[in-house]
DNA sequence: GCGTTATAGTTACATATGAAACCATTTGCA
DNA sequence: TGCAAATGGTTTCATATGTAACTATAACGC
């Protein structure tokens, strides 16, 4: 028999009740759920979330740069840097250098990678539409428009300086 | 000047629009909400995420094993172990034997782990709370109400077996 | 009782990740 | 021009994390 909440017994204290905090709910559904399509493709094609997620990008935008790329995928350019490594060796992007600016790569989907994303994308939707589905469309068009709301602006700041540094994270 | 999407230029490859992405946006944005409340303790008190998690839930119920906090915290058991090792060095968490079972361990929060608590847990529940003020009422009510549904039962199974191995993320 | 199997917890190893240092190139501007 | 500062990208190092193997104890079947 599992020990008893010991709220009442040290009112003093005020725990957190863990599974009613948000924070903490978010991480476990967002995990749970990642999870489950990244089981998916992960064994099947050697290939890690990042790195998908760079595919991603890279199938809607083509000829971006490195930098351009982690904005897109709210990834920090180490994490960037290292998937396009192995995603050039595995010869699913191809890499040029920007004219011009010869900092700059060049990327875009080989044909090869392609043919990884016309398989990865469509597992992906289907699972997204797999938890949707617990969801009536009420509550389907009230998450939507929460997401909105929740990763909009990163937070008011109290006046009006454009503050730095917060987008790191989301970009 | 951004590169533009592909979209219209192959239709028959159908990109992931990343940013409308129901599992990519709740892992932005569970992210940015642990990262925030993680900043405000981590380097404060040498405090990593894993670790409060398994004060928070010591706080609310006091002699668990370790097992059962690696449950309620929906953490594996090996980064409850290392958690836990780290804590007791700290001298935050009292490590006993279980009478009657040598093989469990008795938990709890030691007073200096009680003063770790009384801090972060108030300015965990404030961030909370800086998160749920960007919605209104009625958004927060369906929040609540939307994961509830998304974390209640794993996966409905197309029949009735109860199915095993789906709890290891969740607990 | 006694061997087999299960359970609590830790350790070892391999991989992932983040921060900071580091090149190369480009930009800003005196 | 020419040099300081900024930018794109990679590498290094330290830390985190997951899987599997391992130890110790307990439970089960006979």
């Amino acid at each position: 028999m599992p020990a008893e909440p010991q709220d009442a017994h040290r009112p003093d204290h005020a725990p957190l009740e863990l599974e009613r905090f948000l924070p903490y709910r978010l991480s476990i559904l967002s995990n749970t759920v990642s999870q489950a399509i990244a089981d998916d493709y992960q064994a099947r094609f050697d290939l890690s979330v990042t790195e998908w997620r760079v595919m991603a990008v890279l199938a809607r935008f083509e000829g971006l740069s490195a930098r351009e790329v982690a904005e897109r995928t709210a990834m920090d350019k180490v994490a960037v840097s290292r998937a396009l490594a192995r995603l050039v060796e595995a010869g699913r992007v191809n890499r040029g250098t920007h004219e011009g600016d010869k900092r700059r790569s060049v990327l875009s989907l080989s044909e090869a990678g392609w043919e990884v994303h016309d398989v990865v994308a469509p597992m992906a939707r289907a699972r997204e539409r797999e938890v949707l589905a617990k969801l009536d469309a009420d509550e389907q068009a009230w998450l939507s428009r929460i997401l909105d709301k929740l990763l909009g602006p990163p937070v008011p700041p109290r006046s009006g300086q454009p503050q730095s540094g917060a987008e790191a994270t989301v970009a």
